[in-house]
DNA sequence: AAAGTGACGCATT
DNA sequence: TAATGCGCCACTT
């Protein structure tokens, strides 16, 4: 059976280690192309897994979503920091937690 | 069937 | 420094 461009994101998306975060142009790169970052983006969108850990992808600058935000508050956030990933502000510091892909 | 849309990223203006 | 344009995929009109 044929890979897709979504399974191959979400495949990735998998990977990411619990107190670690990924960028969408990182999770574009390791699916197969860094132009999909956009992709990546709507592909989380549409996402109805919950055991995916879309909260583990931000912006290359750290940006947490505002498709997070529940009630004036942001989920993305409250489950990064629960896994020890801060992010004063909606920001996380990349320098810190990004996922560097182990390769094999 | 063709055009519009969206959790982005990078080059250009 | 900020705004604009384009790449790329799947889904909806």
């Amino acid at each position: 059976m044929k890979e897709n461009t979504f399974q191959k994101i979400y495949r990735v998306v998998g990977e990411i280690p619990c107190g670690q975060v990924a960028s969408y142009g990182q999770v574009a790169a390791l699916a197969g192309n860094r132009r999909w970052a956009r992709v990546v983006g709507y592909a989380l969108n549409v996402n109805k897994d919950p055991s995916l850990p879309c909260h583990r992808v931000v912006t290359r600058e750290g940006k947490v979503s505002d498709a997070f935000l529940e009630n004036g508050r942001n989920r993305q956030i409250e489950l990064l920091e629960e896994e020890g990933v801060a992010c004063p502000g909606g920001i996380v510091d990349m320098k810190k937690y990004q996922w560097k892909r182990t390769v094999f």
